[in-house]
RNA sequence: GGACCCAUCGUCUAGCGGUUAGGACACCGGCCUCUCACGUCGGUAACACGGGUUCGAUUCCCGUUGGGUCCA
């Protein structure tokens, strides 16, 4: 059996998009899984909407998600030689004829059709006999179209649809070169597959309807087409194709809002593809698991909840060490200033990292340690700050001052505290809590403590204590 | 409008003729507890509908309905 070479073929007019990021994801495990090629090819024909920065995009994207080709990017740009040349062997071979209908008169017909509720499709015009080459007009332009059989069907065998079959009549003749000269997208993909070996084409299944046309191209080429996967299409809550107005699409946007790639290829690779009842899959074992047997026929909706789910259990199970690095570029992105002691970052990344579900709200959650502006609550000061805590908070301050600022020391002082004034710990916690943070809300008090250091803990307590009215 | 695809809890899904229809997210409740989380225990919740085939259909076939994709 040939080594399996599989393709992700993005048009480079935008952001990769997360349904797109499935579907290389798909391409590079079914290639991964059977020791096969992940080759990356950038579908650039239309020059008017491809931008270098999209290129960059996506290469930056598919790298973050770490889901590195082995051959290309390949540009269809630097390619058109090729498709002429195919275009000419068509033409010579009979498989092709040059036709003369304007963009105008395309349209009245279609309209025509459209109106008497017929199926608007090219009407043979300039389709020449069987076994006629024409010649090229040399007066007017033309564009060049595919002879395509008017009887018969093709059939899709397809790797997770089943078998479809198409009725030939049903496929008109398609153009393959504008008048313009340049090779439209349906002829350039399956040239370009041909060139580049590739077995198995996975892609979304909005390209079923295409393939049948391809199959016949593939055959006026001599070639046997590749085994065909058309993945289903990834939704928006109201079950329409995922876009813009349902939220973030764009692979980078998710990384922007602090989550990880293994998390986001995680989910996605779930949205379409189980294996039993797991849900979380590294990647070695999805390259070990993953095939196109147990794909799905259905489209699916995207669920940011179990997305948001997946990244805190990526970010809790994260060695702090790493955790550490992973956080420092958000907390520039944030504005503070990066702590320079990596061993710091990690102690006050581990008092965070089962409070946060990504790593923008960990930042977020750490504004007490990253800076000592402090907004004070209204509330929780009106509420904790009172004159009935004075004297404990004194005195924890005065044992605070006398102690090795570690959790079991400050854990003690407290306890003692407590006796004394014979206390609940939440009496004593929440006020130092709203002393520290500014809320009620945070990790342990102790820990929180400990991880802020003598200095700064003490300086935020007598400050509170000048809070206290009365 | 035509062709094609799809249909199990709200969502992602397991199931591949006989199951108390399983898991996960979300939701609700208990426990844990210095707050918030985490964790843990439990709960609500699904086979779109109608015909066949079969001793027996969630499962196979046909139709209806609904959704999607392509032609654009």
């Amino acid at each position: 059996m040939a080594t399996v070479r599989t393709r992700f073929a993005p048009s480079p007019t935008g952001y990769l998009h997360i349904g797109g990021a499935r579907t290389a994801l798909f391409n590079l495990l079914f290639a991964r899984h059977n020791a096969g090629s992940f080759i990356l090819r950038i579908e650039d024909t239309d020059r008017e909407r491809s931008t270098p920065e999209a290129i960059e995009a996506i290469t930056d994207s598919l790298k973050w998600l770490d889901l590195a080709w082995d051959e290309g990017p390949f540009f269809q740009t630097q390619r058109f030689d090729l498709y002429k040349e195919k275009v000419r062997e068509l033409l010579a071979a009979g498989r092709a004829y040059p036709c003369t209908c304007t963009a105008e008169e395309l349209e009245k017909k279609r309209q025509a059709a459209l109106k008497e509720k017929r199926k608007p499709m090219y009407d043979g015009a300039c389709r020449p006999p069987e076994g006629v080459v024409p010649a090229l007009p040399q007066d007017k332009p033309y564009t060049i179209r595919f002879r395509g059989p008017r009887e018969g069907a093709t059939v899709v065998d397809d790797l997770v649809k089943g078998r479809v079959t198409f009725e030939n009549r049903e496929l008109d003749d398609l153009i393959i070169a504008r008048s313009d000269g340049t090779p439209t997208y349906n002829f350039c993909v399956v040239v370009d597959d041909v060139d580049m070996g590739i077995t198995h084409v996975i892609r979304g299944d909005d390209h079923l309807a295409n393939t049948p046309r391809q199959i016949l191209l593939y055959q006026a080429l001599g070639r046997t087409p590749p085994a065909f996967a058309h993945v289903p299409l990834i939704l928006g809550l109201d079950k329409a194709r995922l876009s813009k107005r349902h939220g973030a699409t764009s692979v980078t946007a998710y990384r922007d809002m602090g989550y990880f790639p293994e998390a986001l290829s995680n989910y996605l690779v779930r949205l379409g593809w189980s294996h039993g009842d797991q849900e979380v899959f590294s990647r070695a074992e999805l390259t070990e698991k993953f095939s196109l047997e147990n794909v799905g026929k259905s489209a699916g909706i995207f669920n940011p909840e179990k997305l948001l789910w997946l990244n805190s259990h990526y970010l809790k199970s994260r060695p702090l060490s790493q955790l550490a690095d992973d956080v420092a570029p958000y907390i520039e992105a944030k504005g503070y200033v990066v702590p320079p002691d990596k061993k710091w970052r990690e102690r006050m990344a581990a008092t965070l990292q089962e409070r946060a579900k990504t790593l923008v709200e960990l930042v977020e959650l750490a504004h007490f340690y990253l800076s000592d502006d402090i907004k004070y609550d209204d509330k929780a000061t009106k509420k904790f700050l009172t004159p009935e805590v004075r004297p404990p908070l004194e005195e924890l301050i005065q044992k605070l001052e006398a102690i090795d600022f570690d959790e079991k020391n400050i854990e003690a002082a407290f306890n003692e505290v407590l006796q004394r004034h014979n206390l609940q710990l939440g009496k004593l916690a929440q006020p130092v809590r709203v002393a520290l943070t500014g809320t009620t809300v945070s990790p342990g008090i102790y820990e929180v403590l400990a991880v802020l250091g003598k200095e700064r803990s003490l300086n935020r307590l007598r400050a509170a204590l000048g809070k206290i009215s009365g």
